[in-house]
DNA sequence: TAGATTGTTAATCGATTAACAATC
DNA sequence: TAGATTGTTAATCGATTAACAATC
């Protein structure tokens, strides 16, 4: 496999390509770049470099092989296999994505849950045990586990991002609004709502 | 007003400052762009570039007031008056949601929830009253809503955004994982998880 | 005054879009 | 064959970074 270096945005817009394809009826065997571009109101050369980055190939006058490009994509993004991942922080939002089963489609698995208040310890949401944070590493360790997300307030998600690092995890999804400081290679990717709130707010502020 | 068209990264740049801004000592007076581009690893110029698209103007030798830095931030965001919300879809993102009180600092207020479920109408969710779908649109048109937030599954995400549109909201807040065809007017801004997903698994298959 | 820091203009970098020969 | 659609090279666009005169 050559290491390809793609784009955050093309490496943004394949999970989209992912889903529609998937929507396609299975009748359809064909698909051209200038009909998804067309359904995304992208451009068709913009859609065929996306899909070049998958190192799937189209043919002339055709178009695209749907079963072999959501393959492609698929093995591209890594979720034809899944990572573990534990959580950190029960409240509302990760009690959100605890419930939510549909990760695994997209090569995460939340098999467990910690946090510092007693009253949670112990308990499961949707399978998945909160066990106190103390544990962590000696599990993280244990059970090798990659993936770390960060759902406490903000204040405290620089130290548990550090326990994370400590115990061997290797990449963090973050829900906390603030920017991590961490060694470079730790993975991390930030999910900022209030940063989706801005653009949104911001363009209506001009309405 | 002048009409300043400030790019997408900017925007999504200022949350990020703001929050950092409000995190400093009161002592502070002033700070430089050199120190906030130190903090978060941007260049110099890029911070200065970002701050001054809010019309804020900062002092040779000195550097940014902090405290009138934060207030332009927060009226170029339209974060000093408050929308209010409405929430479609009630499952547990949208609880997480409807229970997050920190809304009101990002200009946004959700002050009631929808959906078709019998089981949930009537219902309270922190202090917020789920309704049912069918009275969303006279509800709209009666509190003069401006703002809808979709939490529905993805299948149901384009007719709520329509109707959405035909009550009278202007800007859409969609974390249902498609891509919403509506008239250029009304503003959307998404949320994709999976997107973020796709970033962090990406790199995690490379490591 | 001297020099740190600003705002702005110019250069660079990277992503998107246009053009087009290759091909099925 | 004719022509629709591909993959790729070149042109454009926009954002980031570098350079630097102005200024407090």
């Amino acid at each position: 496999m050559d290491i390809r270096k793609v784009s955050k945005p093309t490496l943004r817009r394949l999970p989209l390509y992912l889903r529609y394809l998937k929507n396609i009826s299975p009748d359809v065997q064909y698909i051209s770049s200038a009909q998804i571009a067309n359904d995304f109101n992208y451009d068709p050369t913009q859609v065929r470099k996306d899909l070049a980055s998958t190192g799937e190939i189209g043919t002339a006058r055709k178009g695209f092989d749907v079963q072999s490009l959501i393959n492609a994509i698929e093995k591209f993004l890594g979720w034809d296999n899944v990572n573990d991942a534990f959580i950190v922080g029960i409240g509302n939002l990760a009690t959100a994505l605890m419930g939510f089963n549909h990760f695994v489609q997209y090569g995460l698995n939340i098999v467990a849950g910690f946090d510092v208040d007693q009253s949670l310890i112990g308990k499961s949401i949707n399978n998945k045990k909160v066990f106190h944070l103390e544990e962590l590493t000696a599990l993280v360790q244990r059970m090798h586990v990659k993936v770390g997300i960060i759902t406490v307030p903000a204040d405290y998600a620089q130290s548990v991002a550090e326990l994370m690092v400590e115990g061997g995890i290797k990449a963090i999804w973050n829900f906390a609004p603030i920017e991590l400081k961490l060694p470079s290679r730790v993975v991390v990717e930030n999910v900022r709502l209030s940063t989706s709130l801005a653009v949104l707010t911001n363009k209506l502020k001009n309405l």
